[in-house]
DNA sequence: TGTGAGTACTCATTTTCATGACTATCATGG
DNA sequence: CCATGATAGTCATGAAAATGAGTACTCACA
């Protein structure tokens, strides 16, 4: 049950409707958390039930009508409640890193187009990261920021995130570079 | 259908029965996925009917008789499609990131008090990738290692697990200290 | 004029994961 | 002699997550 506090800490930085949600947690702009649509939709209807999120609608004239939630004090106990809880260490689990335990019996060339594809998209994530900080902290600097701003939570997880890609472009381009140079080598005998 | 390839994975280094797999999935040696005992049982008698590995049993005098487990040709042939096919991105999924997120709104000691069991248990798993590594590798260097060793997945995976780790921890020293002097600056008004 | 993209959401189903409880045998330490 | 822990698994159940399909309305573009 932490999609349920995925979603009240998303809340927190202001109400959203379930739409907007999604966009949070879709593409991966959601740092901290992602899924799907459907179970966004069905998390924000169980809890409004349980009270720890209130919803309004909101009619709009040229788009269809939306429903905005916010945490309610319940939902803020809730989470307060959560926080203090045992965390389970979060584990890896990524298909690139199946194929790279496999790296010495499988094709080398298809392993470094896969590692090639995830490097770059993982530049594309830090550049957005980077865009993201920045808007964040508006014209201060990180340290600044950091020391006096109203809203540090969201910066935080993104630097995590930022940290999380840097790491994934540095050890892809790695592993590429050591590939290749093994299939140079092999490729002389 | 990805926990099937990772058992797949771990089976290239050698025979090994189920429970010896467990040993390898549990706490963390596994740094590049992750598995209750139950899903691996019934994940290998899977594969086996499917032909993609191969199990014979072993008769001990001493302990319970087990099967031992090596892949199939067939089971070759499986990883090496899995490496071609299309691997979605891995995206985060982790507690105490949703923690983090509200850092505003809850308790910065709880949070500090997490932040650092965190980074505690980081620092664990970074001295035993270190052993690991050092033990894959034998007396070589790294670069001698990865440029003429006979069997770089499992040590490629690793430096990835190692790099993460070293991240969490990072992050969770910066992170608290950035909480604690908003806690100093806070209580000073 | 219709095609695709964006907004806003719902329903149903399946697959995967996690949990707790259970059966055995053997070795070790106190 | 009894408890604990390691070896080597199995069964059943429930929660969580992923997938596929569908509704409905609007706007921009060609």
């Amino acid at each position: 049950m932490a999609l349920r506090h995925a979603v009240l800490a998303a809340l927190l930085d202001g109400e959203l409707s379930g739409y907007q949600l999604t966009k949070a947690f879709d593409i991966g702009v959601a740092n901290f958390w992602h899924a799907q649509p459907q179970q966004l939709y069905a998390e924000l209807t169980r809890l409004e039930k349980d009270g720890l999120i209130a919803g309004r609608s909101v009619v709009q004239e040229t788009r269809p009508t939306k429903r905005l939630f916010q945490v309610t004090d319940a939902g803020l106990a809730e989470l307060e409640e959560f926080t203090a809880a045992f965390a389970k260490p979060s584990f890896i689990r990524d298909d690139l890193l199946v194929k790279v335990q496999a790296a010495d019996h499988v094709d080398k060339k298809t392993l470094i187009a896969q590692l090639s594809e995830r490097a770059t998209f993982a530049e594309a994530k830090i550049q957005l990261f980077g865009k993201l900080l920045r808007k964040m902290r508006g014209d201060r600097t990180e340290e600044e920021f950091l020391r006096h701003g109203h809203r540090i939570g969201p910066y935080l997880t993104c630097l995590r995130g930022l940290a999380l890609e840097q790491g994934n472009r540095d050890w892809c381009e790695r592993t590429i570079t050591v590939l290749r140079e093994r299939r140079h080598h092999h490729a002389r005998h």
